[in-house]
DNA sequence: CGTTTTTGACCGGCGC
DNA sequence: GCGCCGGTCAAAAACG
């Protein structure tokens, strides 16, 4: 599509219409020491997951799980296993975004592997997967074919990995608190 | 040249 | 069984 180009960051108004149904640290993966690097000191004194998501306290060595609210609102299509819980599916995340954009930004890459059309919307559904081979996160992008203004993220299980965008921003920041905590 | 996108084929579940 | 529908595969094209 149009990847050569660097995403346009996103506007105001495009912030204020972005309503996650889950807290934004559900969508970060558990924080996997062993890619940190082994001289890393990250990961093993700090839980950086509870400090990011502000419920971080000094001293607090078991702060309350991301009990991870399974479903968003629109949902609903789920029932399709109606007696055989075979596999329990992974949970699904959607959201509501007013973007010009269809891909958002979210700090991971993505490979694109379907695109379908789907009955009762004008737009078509693109499918994607997570281009880390050992994650098989997927999400799916449609836009709302009653308000083509707003397009619909759908997640689809959790990373096992870091976004390396995501650590490569907050790297100074995490090497900085890391060095506070120390004192 | 390696990676990603495109796009029709393919497949499985479900309702009739 | 058949056809619809949503999701995925995979080969070829496109891209940088």
């Amino acid at each position: 599509m149009d990847n050569g180009e660097t995403p346009p960051l996103p506007t105001v108004e495009d912030v204020l219409n972005f309503k996650p149904l889950l807290p934004l640290t559900s969508l970060l993966p558990p924080m996997a020491t062993d890619q940190l690097g082994q001289d890393s000191q990250f990961g093993s004194d700090i839980d950086w997951i509870s400090l990011l998501s502000g419920s971080f306290k000094i001293g607090d060595q078991n702060p309350s799980p991301p009990t991870a609210a399974r479903d968003g609102e629109n949902v609903g299509k789920n029932k399709k296993k109606g007696g055989r819980a075979k596999n329990a599916m992974p949970p699904r995340i959607a959201f509501h975004t007013r973007s010009v954009d269809d891909i958002l930004d979210d700090g991971y890459r993505w490979r694109k592997y379907g695109q379908k059309a789907v009955k009762n919307s004008v737009h078509q559904r693109s499918y994607y997967r997570c281009t880390q081979h050992t994650c098989n996160v997927k999400k799916q992008i449609q836009r709302l074919s009653k308000d083509s203004s707003i397009v619909v993220t759908t997640y689809e299980g959790m990373h096992n990995h870091p976004s390396e965008k995501v650590m490569e921003s907050l790297s100074p920041l995490l090497r900085q608190l890391q060095f506070l905590s120390r004192i």
